[in-house]
DNA sequence: TCTGGGGTCCTAGGACCC
DNA sequence: TCTGGGGTCCTAGGACCC
């Protein structure tokens, strides 16, 4: 019998901010998303006040927060990827085998652990001792029921306290359980699947487990015939251990302000591609078409989506046959006029580049060029993003996002350490 | 004054061909 | 007058996740 454990940060971003901010322990706090747009994280106390919720628009709350007092902070990723990569180092000692999922869960093999509940105590313990995120813990013998069970630990009264695992329970108050959760808080069951499923009287956790799972196929697809199976605790999806190599790479932004003029346009281009190339070549891929695409918001009347794909003569991970390609492509889809909102590229038709060169007949790829891309990466990850790119990207700064209340980088720079008074 | 995230994969349906 | 398939490729939009 497997068993997997889900361990998750909770209100992630918002307890980093706190781990750097002590005084706001016990405070309402919310993180905004890229742009100062969203909500994306806030904490318990945050969650409490009517009308905050998770996705919805900041402005609409902004008043809200300022009445309440509510401490209000842009997305800080150096901060959130550097607490990350700490949370998953000390989580990965306690288990043989761990697949990060998200920056703030990842999902541990404890097959075989004799009492995987105390384990998944110890490494709250842990966690919470050695870098001050709270985190939780579901543990069942599939994926699926791992992330359930860390639903039950969050939230479900009587249950919440941290750690939570099915096996604790006899069968039938395992299915009492399930028979109080929503399907739509199973993973793989979004809104809309949750609103077809009720059509067919299937509304709870319970409910999907105890479906036909020949049903299921055949009005939903084998994807969620397999949601049924780990419900059942046959487990279906295995441990990923190594990051999944990516069919598509997107890379896209909203600006800080809307654009108008090609150049900048081009210089958000030009900076999409380098960031789509970089994670292109750390999979060891090459991409046969690149995607662009530039628009206006969805919100306004004259909108205006211009989208196009170009192919390459063949498939690359060259930054510089890339971004050629890619402004060929914008060149193509841009029109004067329109107050642009977001632009963005594509990397599809990705393979990996070892085939590329057994398979071609054409010309081999330039080694010198290859080594300037290696060097270039390199120089990158060590001094950080952009301190090399090609100069289309430095045509103009203008479409930088927004980021009014972002806090320091406290781990990742020298010059912005917490200074103790 | 105005403001609304980012990324990945899947699939239905159209175009085309035999 | 009425009937008339199936496979492949492609893409836009849908659905999901955090």
């Amino acid at each position: 019998m497997k068993t997997f454990a889900l361990v998750d940060g909770n209100n992630f971003y918002a307890s980093c901010e706190r781990v750097f901010r002590p005084d706001l322990a016990d405070k309402p706090i919310v993180v905004l998303s890229n742009n100062d747009g969203c909500v994306v994280a806030a904490s318990a106390e945050a969650k409490a006040l009517p009308g905050i919720q998770m996705f919805g628009p900041f402005f609409e709350i902004a008043g809200l927060c300022r009445r309440h007092g509510v401490t209000v902070f842009s997305s800080n990723y150096a901060l959130y990827g550097d607490m990350s990569r700490r949370m998953m180092a000390i989580l990965a000692e306690h288990a043989p085998g761990q697949e990060v999922y998200s920056i703030d869960e990842c999902f541990l093999d404890l097959s075989g652990v004799a009492e995987p509940e105390a384990l998944a105590r110890r490494m709250r313990d842990s966690v919470q001792r050695r870098i001050g995120i709270p985190t939780c813990v579901g543990i069942g013998s599939s994926k699926t029921l791992a992330k359930l069970a860390n639903h039950v630990a969050k939230r479900v009264p009587g249950w919440d306290d941290g750690v939570f695992d099915w096996r604790r329970l006899a069968e039938a108050d395992r299915d009492a359980l399930m028979a109080g959760l929503p399907v739509g808080k199973v993973w793989g069951v979004g809104r809309k699947l949750a609103d077809r499923l009720r059509e067919w009287r299937i509304d709870t956790a319970l409910q999907l487990k105890e479906a036909d799972p020949r049903r299921i196929r055949q009005g939903f697809g084998v994807t969620l015939e397999r949601t049924v199976a780990e419900l059942n605790g046959v487990s279906c999806l295995e441990l990923d251990e190594a990051a999944p190599e990516r069919q598509q790479i997107i890379s896209s932004r909203s600006f800080g302000e809307k654009a108008c003029d090609f150049n900048v346009l081009a210089a958000a281009v030009s900076h999409h591609i380098a960031t789509a190339g970089e994670k292109l070549r750390a999979q060891r891929g090459v991409a046969r078409l690149i995607g662009v695409g530039i628009r206006t918001s969805p919100f306004g009347d004259d909108g205006y989506n211009g989208y196009t794909v170009v192919p390459l003569p063949q498939p690359s991970d060259d930054a510089m046959t890339l971004t050629r390609a890619a402004l060929a492509g914008l060149r193509a889809i841009y029109r004067r006029g329109p107050r642009y909102q977001k632009a963005g590229v594509v990397l599809m038709e990705i393979s990996p580049r070892e085939r590329l060169q057994a398979d071609l007949f054409g010309p081999a790829p330039d080694p010198r060029r290859q080594r300037l891309m290696r060097t270039m990466d390199a120089i990158n990850q060590t001094f950080g993003r952009g301190c090399v790119k090609l100069a289309s990207e430095a045509l103009t700064p203008d479409w930088e996002m927004r980021q009014d209340v972002r806090s320091p980088c406290y781990t990742t720079r020298l010059d912005q350490l917490l200074e103790i008074a």
